[in-house]
Formats: structure tokens, sequence, C-alpha cells
DNA sequence: GTGGTCTAGACCACC
DNA sequence: GTGGTCTAGACCACG
């Protein structure tokens, strides 16, 4: 899939996970009634304990992102992508806040600080 | 001082005296030579535990950018601000990197990203 | 293990640890991608408190000497091996040095330091 | 004088302070009835807090090496030469077992350790 | 007063 | 089970 798990960032690796899945849901990328990909699956694809894996999931059917089927997995919930686009803007907001607050801590100037952030979306629009 | 800790923030609380110490240094408010606030006047400010103060103080004498002096506290090396200037755009591009991959992972619009951006700025400025 | 803390030799307990595992692997006897002992293993080991072990073990994660595999303890580094062989003369010329230079200040002969190292050299040979 | 303090080698500096006083008596340096410096002069000379210097005169009065005379100074005692010619080894003994113990737990060969022994003799001769 | 070290014991994330 | 972090509180060396 098109996670990106990074041990060191200071998010719980579960958290990044929940993120990212609410994250894939507001941007369409999954989809309502869409399969996620199993525990084992993932955990294998991660490189990452399982029990890390299904925390996350539990706590995405919690948040009525996911939805379990009976033997066959979990899906994407229907009232899912509504939720998950509301909640986009927060969750970005609430990190692009810390960043910019620690920015101005140290007296980058706000023009500097968009120099940065076009560079780095450049960065990430071609990968 | 002009600390804000928050425990929920995702980074250890040494981490994040760690980051504003660097940060403030870079920006010149802190200077060499300056003493920063003793582990006990800074835990008492920030209600934190002296021992968390001191691992972040330990690990900023580590990177080289405190200095101690026996039986007084501990003063900013001379190098430091050439260090942590050098170190603050990896510290903040790091985080920024992150926050614009998760934008761009919900397929946030580039535009869309600017405008949270300046919106920030503009929240940070006035404050 | 192999351990000898002294906790009146000077060094603090932590220190004396972390100069104990980096002469170990130099010596061959601690090997690239072994574990070492748990923290609170080695801690219940050497009657010692948790901490000061994790302390040391965090300190040899920050010289490169160990890895942490999540949820599995803390392995020596593939680089370790030569890198502690290269410091492990630093260490003991160090504390070598001071010995000798204590030695001279009294006025003790060469003649007197080498017969003083042969008789500990059996001392030790032999144990 | 001929003192050599280093704040960073373990050994507390009152203590590196002791036993360079012991040790330069046990040579003849500091012969009985000699004043040493005051700690003024002392603290002056090694850029040291006087309390530490007091400190470590209190600890040699204590061991019988140094005397008060009233409103003059502190003088050798008469019986130090022989009791720190007794203690002399004790105290360059310990430090040196300590080191060829960490050298053996190395596995360095004794054959090495003489080599560095002679090689650090040199060095020191010629200082 | 300062920082450095150590102990004791808690909770969390991860395997 | 593992290490990582944090708290609370002690003692020491040094100024």
């Amino acid at each position: 899939m098109f996670f990106h798990i990074d041990p060191h960032n200071g998010l719980a690796i579960y958290d990044q996970i929940v993120r990212q899945i609410k994250l894939a849901v507001a941007g369409g990328v999954l989809r309502p009634s869409e399969m996620v990909p199993s525990v084992r699956e993932l955990a294998r694809e991660l490189a990452i304990n399982p029990n890390t894996i299904a925390r996350a999931y539990r706590q995405l059917q919690d948040d009525g992102v996911l939805n379990g089927v009976r033997g066959t997995g979990l899906e994407v919930t229907s009232g899912a992508a509504a939720r998950c686009r509301e909640e986009r803007i927060k969750l970005i907001r609430g990190r692009l806040r810390q960043v910019l607050a620690e920015a101005r801590q140290s007296h980058l100037e706000a023009q500097q600080v968009r120099e940065l952030v076009e560079k780095e979306l450049k960065v990430i629009e071609k990968a």
C-alpha cells in the first residue's frame, strides 16, 4: 500500500497507521466498503508486529472508520469518507501548527517558512 | 522563559526542551555564554520533574550546545549559535516534511496546503 | 556476565558499565549482532537500579555500539567491534597515563613502576 | 606548584589534591615542616574554588599529613614523609590494578600492556 | 545555591 | 517479555 512508517518521528507507530488510514479515506484513496489489508499482510509489508497493526485497526473501528465483516476482514464504513474529510484538516492543522510554532520560536521569517514549504511541496509532488 | 511544553504532542518532553533550546539559540534568543535556567528553576516553571530537565540539558551538553560551569550552572557554548542555526533548518524541515507528506496522502491540493500555512502563519504572528 | 562494578572507584556506575561493554566488545567477548543482557536482567544481576543500566545502554546507543531492536532488546552493532578496538587503547591509555603521572609525581622510579606492573599482571593472569 | 587537576578524570577534585599532596610528600618534593600554598593562592593558581582546596587541606589534616600553624598556614608534619611513602604504593597500586583489570577484560595481551606502559613512561619522563 | 548520580517505582509502546 | 519516558526524592561534589 501507500504507507510510510517512521519509527522515530515521535508518533507511536499505531497512531501513524491510524492517521494514514484516515487520511487515505479522506483523500478517496480508500473508499467506503473497500477492504483494508489484513493485519498479517500489512504487518509483513511494513515489517511491524501484527499486534501493532491490530491495535491501530481496533482504534479505527472505535472511531467508526472501519467495520468488521465476519470471516472476511475489515472494510471502510459508509460514513467514513465524510467523517475523515472533516477530521483531515484538524489532523494536519494540528501538526502544522506545531512546526510553525517552532519555526517562529527560532525567529525564522515567514518568508523563509514559505520557501521551505514550497521546496518541500515540490519534493513531495515529484515522489 | 519562552518554553511551551505539550506532553501530548508525540515528542518526549526532554526532546521538546532540547529542540526549543536549540531553536532559541539559533534565533539569537539565547546567546553564547548566556546561562540557561537552572535545572530546578526550569523544572518549577514548567511543572516538570527536574530529572527530565536534567536529561535534556545532558543531551544538549553532548550536542555541544551547553557547557557546564562547575557549581554555577550551564551556559551556551561559543560555537552553539552557528551549530544551531545550521541544525534549525533540519529540525524544522524534518517535521514539515512529515506534515506535508500527510497532507499529500490525503490528497490535499498544494494550494490548500498553502492556504493552511498562511492562515497559521497569521495566527502565530499575532501571538 | 563478566561485569565487575565497584561503586567507589571514582567512575560513575553507568560509566563503568559503558567502559566494560566497550572493552568486552573490543576483546571479542561480545560479538556484533549478539544481544546484551536486558536492562532488568543486568540490574538484577548487579543489584543496581535498572535506570542506571538503562542510562549506560542509552549512551552506548549514542556511541553506536548498541542498537535497539524493538520489543526484543539491544544488540551489538556490526561496526562496534572495530570502533571499540580503536577506542580500547584510548580508554586504557587514558587511565594508565593518570596513574603513571601520579607515580612520577611521587618520584617513583620507572623501574619500580615496571615491577609494580609486573606484579599486578601476574595477580590478574592467575585470576 | 606541580599540580595537575583534571575535572573529568572521575576523581573528585579535592581528592586529586589530597592524592597529589601525599604523593609529593612521599617523593620528597614537599618536605616536613615545609608550608603548603595558602588556600587562596592555590585556588587562584588552579582556578578552583577555595572551598574545594580547603576541603582537601582539611582531609590532609585529618590524615596527619598537614598541621595548622596558627596565623601562618599549614605545614607538612614531621611524620608525614614516612606515612606517605607507605601509602604511596597503595594509592598507585589501587589505580594501577583497576586499569590492568580493564586491559585484561578487553583481552589485551600482557605484552601489549607492557608496551603501553613503556610508551607512557617515556612520554612522562620527557615532560 | 548549582549540576551529577543513583534509587524506586510508575506507565506506555512494542514483540 | 523488551526498552523508553517520566516522576519523586535522596546524596554528593562544587561554588
